[in-house]
DNA sequence: GCTCTCTTCGTATCATCGATACGATATTGG
DNA sequence: CCAATATCGTATCGATGATACGAAGAGAGC
């Protein structure tokens, strides 16, 4: 058990003095002291040991951030979210690569556990009437954004000397995805304000997306909304 | 000469088949009819072969592109940039990932003509005051979140199945950085944000006012309604 | 304590890959 | 026709991912 830590530990340290941003089995296995058939009994093959390596690394960055997390305002949460995926990856570089680069055949949990955490936070945007397009849709373009605002930041140093870019891209998608200033009315209200501005707005649509039976029934559904009764 | 164009072409064919987005010289030679040495005298080595080969798609895709741009209004072009960048990536992902992702050390000739094309559209934005941002910085945004979102894409498949999150985050990266345009927008920002709003908070009604049927049609219109109405 | 079985270990080895040395062959200039 | 130069082609190197196979060790049952 100890041995499969140590071969970890051994990757992420050679993974992180890597230039290539590559390791071989034979570097990790002579500095976490093993031989190779260990590696390959407990990884299987090399991506088993990347993908457990980026996990470590990953685990180990989020360990000291996970305390700062859920504050009072979502919106914060975004943001530090976006900065902290990003400073991540400036600060582990070979790691992010592997994480979000598509050497890898199968997404690494790491990345999945971030999107997890990133859709925690849309939901909670969600469920406050601020998000202005579904909590999967906007976890989508946020992630996509932010990998590729961080992956230029790591491979074109050049091009990208400092994270200004970083910065006005995630206001640019937080600004699309969200809903202006709307955080001090209740819930209720918003879903009343919302469902009569969808009903006041229906008819002028063009091309019309419903046929007229169907806009009848969601005027009257919508009419319905505003006096159902209070979820929080 | 004439071997060299051979190779890159025997190279794209292999590139384009490899289920791992990766090609051997060997392999290479074989399919050219050459020996590895040639391979190596004429390109120095394999990023070199690579580099080439990725120039290669690139001009043969863009040669068909090249013809239908500069249109009167460069909005449009830096939109069906945008799509154009983001189909090459879903037309030919091996070669996308060579040229964007971190595997080559140096970027290849056509992701730097990728840059200019993007940079001279802008700058012509910029030249009708339509740029709130400067034309690198808007340039730097565009490429990196362009890229984020192809990445995705590519090497997500199954958490970006269609290419709806690539508009969102094209519109998001303009909105920013483009100076206001349509009248109209505003009334369809109320409506997208409306049907959000209610899309987020339905599931915690109680009483609950749908039947189950109705609410999944209910949820099904909503999500129907930020794509509708797009007057431009 | 002894043996039997099953797991772990360690050597040696395979196959593939990028890259090159070096003699053989062809081509070109005089 | 010859010599100088460039190309070719075999054979090979060094590194790497992955594994076969016998040796060594650890329990379980008597």
């Amino acid at each position: 058990m100890d041995t499969k830590q140590a071969i970890i530990e051994a990757a992420a340290e050679l993974l992180a003095r890597s230039p290539s941003g590559d390791v071989s089995t034979r570097g990790v296995c002579d500095a976490a002291g093993v031989q190779q058939p260990v590696l390959y009994r407990l990884f299987g093959d090399k991506e088993g040991l990347l993908a457990a390596t980026v996990d470590h690394v990953w685990d180990q960055y989020l360990g000291a951030k996970r305390v700062a997390e859920k504050s009072a305002d979502p919106l914060e949460d975004l943001r530090a979210g976006w900065d902290s995926h990003t400073a991540f990856a400036l600060a582990h570089p070979n790691a992010y690569k592997l994480m979000f680069a598509p050497t890898l055949r199968s997404a690494p949990e790491a990345a999945r556990e971030a999107m997890r955490i990133l859709r925690e936070v849309l939901e909670r945007l969600a469920a406050q009437g601020r998000l202005r397009v579904p909590a999967d849709d906007a976890a989508r373009m946020v992630m996509s954004a932010n990998t590729g605002v961080a992956l230029s930041l790591i491979t074109r140093p050049a091009l990208y000397p400092d994270a200004g870019p970083s910065t006005l891209v995630r206001d640019a998608i937080h600004h699309a995805i969200l809903v202006e200033g709307g955080a001090d009315t209740s819930a209720r209200d918003a879903r009343a304000a919302a469902a009569s501005t969808l009903l006041a707005s229906l008819d002028g649509l063009t091309p019309a997306p419903f046929t007229p039976a169907e806009s009848g029934l969601l005027e009257e559904w919508l009419e319905r909304i505003p006096a159902a009764g209070r979820s929080d």
